[in-house]
DNA sequence: ATGACGGAAGTTTTCCGA
């Protein structure tokens, strides 16, 4: 079984992409970040007709999210229980594996807010929303231990997830609060699936579209995976897929692919 | 010092992303 997720910039502009990548890449779920899509114009039909169901949260403009799988999801949540939010940056669901009858998986896709800086309101907000998340998360994993978060989060989690930590220090996405955050997740029993395989050094998924960034390989890693502990045994390999973005008009972000045996 | 690049809104310029 595979999944993946992936942040988008806008699937008006990447919808082609994104269906030349399930086209090579058939794997079992995708959730998207940034969207960009109020509901009413998401494309359903092209997503169905390419053989996913489709469970989407958007809005005008900014954000928006999306969960494509084989098997029909159930139990769909948009955002978090409780948490008012007048920006949709998560869909939940269960989630099965084509073919075969294995237990549901529980996935959650998110895209955590930008943060813009440390000083900011937007940095507060995000706070906020990281506080939610995790005890929503701690609940859903409760109930689901076989869960996957992942999605767009906007921490780079270690110096090793910034192509220059010094420039970066106390930079957003690089902060300590942040940083606690993204180990407060990590401390309710689920893991990084990326760093349970030796990568190659300076792996990024998000590169600037400025300054020549990604021929420079100048990036940062801020979209994870992670699996709750129960998965962990299955977890057979984490890569981020830099393939995207080497086409034409690309996102700023690459997928990154989850395999679990079934 | 502060922009770049790209997308959206919408109308010529701004906000936002990371």
């Amino acid at each position: 079984m595979k999944l993946a997720t992936w942040n988008v910039n806008s699937l008006a502009v990447r919808l082609p992409q994104v269906l030349d990548w399930l086209a090579a890449n058939p794997v079992d779920a995708l959730v998207l970040q940034e969207t960009k899509l109020t509901d009413d114009k998401f494309p359903r039909a092209e997503i169905e007709a390419a053989g996913y169901a489709v469970q989407f949260h958007g809005q005008k403009t900014y954000n928006g999210v999306a969960l494509l799988s084989r098997t029909p999801a159930q139990d769909t949540v948009r955002n978090i229980p409780g948490f008012d939010d007048e920006q949709a940056r998560v869909i939940g669901a269960s989630v099965g594996a084509e073919g075969t009858a294995g237990a549901a998986i529980r996935v959650i896709g998110a895209y955590f807010p930008n943060g813009q800086a440390p000083d900011s309101d937007k940095f507060q907000y995000k706070m906020r929303w990281l506080e939610a998340l995790r005890a929503w998360v701690a609940a859903e994993l409760a109930a689901h231990p076989r869960l996957v978060l992942m999605g767009d989060f906007n921490i780079a989690p270690e110096d090793r997830d910034v192509y220059d930590p010094v420039a970066w220090a106390g930079q957003i996405h690089c902060t300590p609060e942040e940083r606690a955050h993204f180990q407060a997740l990590i401390g309710l029993g689920l893991v990084d699936a990326f760093r349970l395989f030796e990568q190659p050094p300076k792996s990024w998924s998000w590169w600037d579209y400025r300054n020549l960034a990604f021929r420079k390989n100048q990036g940062l890693r801020i979209d994870h995976i992670l699996v709750g502990a129960a998965l962990r045994p299955a977890v057979q390999a984490c890569v981020i897929d830099k393939l995207p973005r080497k086409n034409e008009r690309p996102s700023d972000h690459a997928p990154v692919v989850l395999t679990l045996d079934d």
